[in-house]
RNA sequence: GCCGGCAUGUCGGAAUGGCAGACGAUGCAGACUCAAAAUCUGUUGUGGGUAACCACGUGUGGGUUCAAGUCCCACUGCCGGCACCA
């Protein structure tokens, strides 16, 4: 008899035995073939792992671990992604310097992820807070810099009122600091921009060449959010000045009968003295700056806004004057920051004059159909025939669009333009823990970079990592590290004092796994050319819109830089599902429903944490934790070690087992490589539950079992291995492979049913006639056809014989 | 609000338009045990029937089809993201 399986001693022995072999360490044989599996790495908490941290880390190294017993040279890495805001409270709250939270902290999660026994090449393990490393961050700003593509821009912050610090979006709580509870107010600050809307066209076009899951495809359209649509000026009656709006909809321009600009509209200001209710526009406009673009652009029920008294516009189609309102959904940062109001087929604008009693003018219908514009607004484009729109009148939507745009252009009063949702990204945090951005301001060549011999600039110690009180970083403090010479004229200059945000060192990580330790680039040209692209990247969902599209804009440029050879990073990418407590709902302290990864390994083993984890459910939902569900795992576990007790010396198949043999071997493979682990286990457990039917198994079944398995429950695998008595490790053993035409039989059951009910089934061969299986199907069920009138037989082979009756 | 996703037994979940509920858990019954745990065996969608069997059943309402969990239309509920958490 076997002994009962020790988890403790067992995979503490493989992990040495891994780590001593260098067992998973990828090669600089640039001739093999590659396989590049990548997942996000972590931004190493106080808190440790988590149970969701596993899940796509386990799902990799199943591929990882399959590819390298397919003969690739597999690079899957690991790294820290460890700047960041926790990090950063946690220091000033306890006085202790964030690096020396980051080393704590990283030391705790790679113990873990290593208990937790992944085929990560730890040799190249990286750091994002490393000079070695943010080094090549800050060399690609200046490259981005030197090319124009990082700008200076006022740009709204939240700004604590009582704390005097600029808070992140995650620190305001329903308009309130987190941690003071005073107003959060919107308040201007020069901040370093990156112009990603420059590649907006380059991002969406790209994704047409990757294999990405669908969603992600479409997220990132979205966020994108390319429309073609046209810029119309509207004369500001009794004034020189023209007010420019963007439109998708310039076929309804006609029904347009007010404006609305966004309350930091720049004509606000300039015609201050015209308006005469501007005390009543100054205080909506402060209202509107306590709000988030977020709830600005919530379609609430109830609108807000004030009639901008003394302005208005001219249609111009109409030449109508119409009166100009403004309203905090209108957001200066989309478009121009004006629109014209066609409240007859736009339901904001439905809304808005609804609310505040204006014209609603109908000048789209669907052909012979009544169309109530004042029950609601109608914005059926596909249907849409315009009416009452001089030119336009009986033109469908599209045809009057461009109708309209000749018209526009020909007049010179508008013109087609393409816009995009996408905004150019915010780069400047008020923060310590970032790398320092590596500008210089000098008063008389103004920003200038720091020369390549200057990086990296390290982050300087500081007494205190508080944010100052006027909301500079803490950097600003620090005079003699701000004041310094300009590189380019000698004279006097200041250092940019913010810092970068956290995914900047989170957009080209992938790269310097390909060569982590080079102090010349940030990675040599052949290990790019060779490791690039990623071939597999799996990762949350949530990062679908930022961290995804900021690392592609990033390698895109690198692209056009001839730094990197392949236009897009990664050329697979998939997503997992959040975990959930035992409850349903997602793990916090504060619900009390937080699993400790440590625990269930303690308890239970790797291996059994590792098989529960891709066994819980489709691996692209939300999956609840279930204590049960964790035990039947490690039941399939202890049943695949005491195998052993029923193992004979046969090395091939047995007869009556062979078909389901190259079956699971056939779903394993193919389950592995779509996301289906949880089916993939299954067929496992379905496999061994055959053994325990007939109480054997042979050496080569068994063989065969342990290494289709091992990529899932690795540690379990090699100690079986190696006490049946094989030779070498599991790990370096090939794939198990499968005959197509093993996996088929000849002789199959199929259903019989009467008007697609099912009433028996039939046992028939493949090859049989279509006739005679319908003849035979509808022997077996003759007595239910009596009397009846058979109108129709269909056989779908090898599936089932329908008889229609009536 | 906008964008995306999801909805199947007691629970987690399976199911190229072709026998719904694989696999696991739970419950129940039995074996082993002084007993319990562990392990093993059987059983476990609902209603009716002694039984063979019959009827119903994949969030709701309609539709397409010989056949719908799966496709189409309209809804409802829940979850995620919304640009300074990462």
């Amino acid at each position: 008899m076997s002994e009962v399986y020790n988890h403790h001693a067992v995979e503490k022995k493989w992990q040495k035995v891994w780590d001593d072999e260098k067992a998973f360490a990828a090669s600089n044989d640039f001739t093999k073939p590659k396989y590049y599996a990548l997942v996000e790495f972590p931004y190493p908490s106080g808190q440790g792992l988590h149970v969701g941290h596993p899940r796509p880390y386990t799902a990799l190294d199943i591929v990882a671990r399959k590819r390298r017993m397919q003969g690739y040279n597999v690079l899957y890495p690991m790294g820290w992604d460890a700047f960041g805001l926790p990090t950063e409270n946690y220091a000033i709250k306890n006085h202790i310097h964030p690096k020396i939270v980051t080393e704590n902290n990283v030391k705790r999660f790679k113990d873990q992820l290593h208990s937790l026994g992944y085929s990560f090449d730890w040799d190249r393990e990286i750091n994002t807070t490393d000079p070695g490393y943010y080094h090549w961050t800050q060399w690609i700003f200046r490259k981005l810099f030197e090319k124009g593509l990082a700008y200076k821009k006022e740009m709204p912050i939240n700004w604590c009122t009582s704390c005097k610090v600029g808070l992140a979006n995650e620190e305001v709580v329903n308009g309130v600091c987190e941690r003071c509870g005073s107003p959060v107010v919107r308040r201007v600050k020069s901040e370093w921009m990156l112009k990603i809307t420059e590649y907006a066209d380059k991002l969406i076009d790209g994704l047409d060449t990757v294999d990405y899951i669908e969603r992600v495809t479409v997220s990132q359209k979205n966020w994108i959010g390319r429309s073609t649509g046209a810029e119309v000026d509207f004369e500001i009656a009794g004034t020189e000045d023209k007010l420019t709006v963007y439109t998708t909809r310039c076929d309804t321009l006609f029904g347009a009968t007010y404006m609305v600009v966004s309350p930091e509209h720049p004509y606000l200001d300039k015609y201050r003295d015209r308006i005469a209710n501007f005390d009543e526009v100054l205080s909506y406009r402060e209202e509107a700056s306590r709000k988030s673009d977020f709830e600005r652009s919530e379609l609430a029920k109830d609108k807000t806004g004030v009639q901008v008294a003394g302005l208005s516009a001219i249609n111009p189609v109409t030449g109508k004057e119409i009166p100009i309102w403004v309203s905090d959904y209108v957001l200066m940062s989309y478009g121009t920051g004006a629109i014209m109001a066609v409240p007859a087929h736009d339901d904001r604008d439905w809304e808005f004059a609804k609310k505040f009693g204006l014209p609603i003018i109908q000048v789209v219908a669907r052909e012979g159909e009544e169309v109530d514009v004042n029950e609601a607004a109608f914005t059926d484009v596909a249907t849409g025939v315009l009416v009452n729109s001089g030119f336009i009148t009986g033109l469908s939507v599209e045809d009057a669009r461009k109708k309209m745009i000749e018209f526009l252009e020909e007049k010179k009063i508008g013109h087609a333009k393409v816009n995009y949702k996408l905004r150019d990204w915010v780069f400047s945090r008020q923060r310590y823990w970032g790398e320092p951005i590596p500008i210089v301001e000098c008063e008389k060549c103004g920003y200038v970079a720091l020369p390549e011999s200057e990086l990296p600039l390290l982050l300087p110690e500081v007494e205190s990592y508080e944010p100052t009180d006027n909301g500079e970083s803490p950097l600003a403090a620090m005079t003699d590290w701000v004041n310094t010479t300009c590189p380019c004229c000698g004279g006097p200059a200041k250092r940019e004092t913010d810092t970068m945000p956290q995914w900047a060192g989170s957009s080209w990580y992938f790269l310097r796994y390909c060569d982590p330790a080079n102090d010349k680039e940030l990675a040599s040209k052949e290990a790019l050319q060779y490791w690039m692209p990623v071939d597999w990247y799996n990762g949350g969902m949530e990062h679908t819109t930022l961290h995804l599209l900021y690392s592609r804009f990033w390698h895109k440029f690198l692209y056009d830089e001839g730094v990197v050879t392949t236009p897009e990073p990664y050329r697979k990418r998939t997503s997992h599902g959040m975990i959930l407590g035992e409850n349903g709902e997602k793990m916090s302290k504060s619900r009390g429903n937080v699993v400790n990864p440590d625990d269930i390994v303690r308890d239970y083993g790797a291996d059994t944490l590792r098989t529960y984890e891709m066994f819980i459910g489709a691996f692209d939902l939300a999956a609840s934790w279930s204590e049960d569900g964790v035990k039947g795992c490690r039941r399939f576990l202890d049943r695949v070690w005491k195998l052993q007790d029923i193992m004979t010396d046969e090395e091939g198949y047995s007869k009556e087992l062979e078909t389901l043999m190259h079956q699971t071997i056939q779903k394993v493979t193919n389950d592995f490589e779509n996301l289906k682990y949880n089916t993939a286990i299954a067929a496992m457990m379905a496999l061994i539950n055959e053994f325990y039917k007939k109480n054997a198994v042979t050496k080569g079944e068994y063989k065969t079992l342990i290494t289709l398995l091992n990529p899932v429950a690795p540690h379990i695998t090699e100690e079986i291995w190696e006490t049946i008595g094989c030779d070498g490790r599991v790990y370096q053993q090939k794939w198990p492979e499968y005959d197509e035409a093993k996996t088929v039989t000849s002789t199959v059951e199929i259903a019989v049913q009467i008007n697609g009910k099912v009433k028996a089934t039939l046992e028939i061969d493949k090859n049989d006639p279509k006739d005679a299986v319908i003849a035979r199907g509808k022997e077996t069920i003759a007595d239910k056809l009596e009397g009846k009138n058979i109108i129709k037989e269909i056989y779908v082979p090898g599936r089932i014989v329908n008889i229609v009756v009536k």
